[in-house]
DNA sequence: CGCATAATACTCATTTCGAGTATATATGTG
DNA sequence: CACATATATACTCGAAATGAGTATTATGCG
């Protein structure tokens, strides 16, 4: 067996909310793709992958880190080398925090950026109908063979098709990679894209992780009350549905999100009210801690809704 | 920044179910206890991790691997260490196949071996109330503080309170190995047990890896067809539901059962009858691919009965 | 035939879900 | 102040999903 060295890499995708735009903090140097923030990892210093994650992600951005899950380890060959040629598996986590101010070399990004067909709460995005799917429909012809169209065209179907299913984002991209429409794919192969880039590139494999965080996010949301950790201490109930739309990329109805929001007792009011520019005041509401304790699975049913009056 | 090396090891879980009897392929010298297949990472030879873990799991058991999913990677110092000192990161992952003969070294071996605790099948297991609980409610009382023994009161309640959660394997593995209830814990510390051991211990930390494959399994049971790469190609409906009913450690009500599955689209039926002991023979069914084109996530639903008639 | 046993079909009450209407409380405008 | 507008909150309604059960059908066996 030949003897090559390996390290260990660790990236986050360290996710905020402020008001409608869930965002992602991101490395980004003049001219060169955006990345995750991304630092080794140090055997000798570092007790677990995790405790070695807050250490740099302390050090590099000064956030503390609240809620953190292991998202997927990428060792894919040509994917990401350092510059000593040693093999860096990297190990991608998601952190969820509120967003506050940035540390130097580092922004906030709406996460849209990168994924602009996962949108669709002000209606289904344009750039589908008219450049995904005739991209792929080619896809899929251009498929080696009759079974090898067959299984694109599922895939197709699945990702784009009828039925959105919101937590398919890393299905989705990986699609759209093999397809050719995004940028990666290109340079990874080393050739030249002529043909539609969609969203935001970014270094490495880090879109990939990316799309696997907001996987990862859409679908904890449900069963586990996560958008809590992206939340003020108090807020109104609107609020935390535009949280809630945010990361889903979806509508809500308006009603029915407080009916379920109420009665699986997620949220207790404070009795304070906010002071609205217009309109009714609402209610300031918390967290109940105490919902860990009581119910086995809680989470924030969608609710979602499929016409379009409000 | 010390220089300590580090390397990859691939562990898998690869799981058949064999009639009611869920099982893990183990490797079990005399002695020494269970492990999951295990081999280094070499990056030299690999392109990619999964491929490296095909590789070696077809070298050492023959196995041809269907369905495989990547788990979690896990790199805690003192759970697992090379005999040369290096830190080993290990990556684990889950794979489903048909049982068949094992090869040398390895063998089958029911998964409620290891947790007992998880197979509610015939009844609440006996152990939880006679021994976990009450050893856990020490484990409380134990706490550093008001503050820790709160949280510790929360777990105990999460992962063995009232409302059974099927998917929470690896907290409730997680909660027993911190309270000294698995044999891996004392181990670890280099210390003796002087209190219970509950299941079978595996190396190194193969134990929470298979119990993260279990959670896993079961949590994707419900939105995903997986089940069907662990049937024969023709299944009458009960083996279906005994099936999932293994790897769920649950009873479902067979009716209801019945209606999802066929409601779904899951199955279709071949025409052809099974040669019962006794009773009706039952049709053969068999799963019918094309609704992962169908449907966006077609999964079993559950279903599960709280009563205890059938 | 008359059981026992299992498969399959059908019924029913309750809960959940999606959608919508109604009412309450604020601001701003003429 | 009356009224339009905007938002919050409460309540209603029908359709579908869910949990539980009864009824009927098809076998083998004594």
């Amino acid at each position: 067996m030949s003897k090559e060295s390996v390290s260990i890499g660790l990236s986050a995708a360290i996710v905020a909310v402020e008001g409608e735009r869930p965002s992602v903090l991101v490395v980004a140097h003049d001219g060169a793709a955006d990345a995750l923030p991304f630092g080794p990892f140090d055997p000798a210093q570092q007790r677990t992958l995790e405790s070695g994650l807050r250490k740099w992600v302390g050090e590099q951005t000064r956030f503390g880190l609240g809620y953190t899950e292991q998202l997927y380890t990428f060792g894919d060959k040509g994917r990401h080398e350092s510059a000593a040629g040693t093999r860096v598996v990297s190990v991608g986590y998601l952190a969820l925090t509120r967003q506050g101010k940035e540390a130097p070399e580092t922004e906030w990004r709406g996460w849209y950026h990168y994924f602009p067909w996962e949108d669709w709460r002000d209606s289904k995005p344009a750039m589908i109908d008219s450049t995904i799917l005739p991209a792929l429909k080619k896809f899929v012809k251009d498929a080696p063979n009759a079974e090898a169209a067959e299984l694109r065209r599922e895939r197709v179907n699945v990702c784009f098709g009828e039925g959105w299913d919101e937590e398919r984002v890393l299905e989705r991209y990986e699609l759209l990679y093999e397809a050719g429409l995004v940028e990666e794919f290109w340079r990874d192969s080393g050739r030249t894209n002529k043909g539609p880039s969609l969203g935001t590139p970014m270094l490495y494999d880090h879109r990939r992780i990316l799309a696997t965080a907001i996987a990862r996010l859409r679908g904890k949301l449900k069963y586990r009350p996560v958008v809590f950790e992206l939340m003020a201490p108090t807020f109104t109930l609107l609020e935390l549905q535009r949280a809630v739309e945010a990361l889903a990329g979806l509508r809500l109805h308006k009603q029915n999100f407080r009916r379920l929001v109420a009665e699986q007792g997620l949220v207790e009011g404070t009795g304070k009210f906010n002071a609205p520019v217009r309109g009714r005041p609402a209610e300031l509401f918390r967290f109940r801690r105490v919902v860990l304790r009581e119910r086995p699975a809680p989470g924030v049913r969608l609710g979602v809704r499929r016409s379009k009056a409000s």
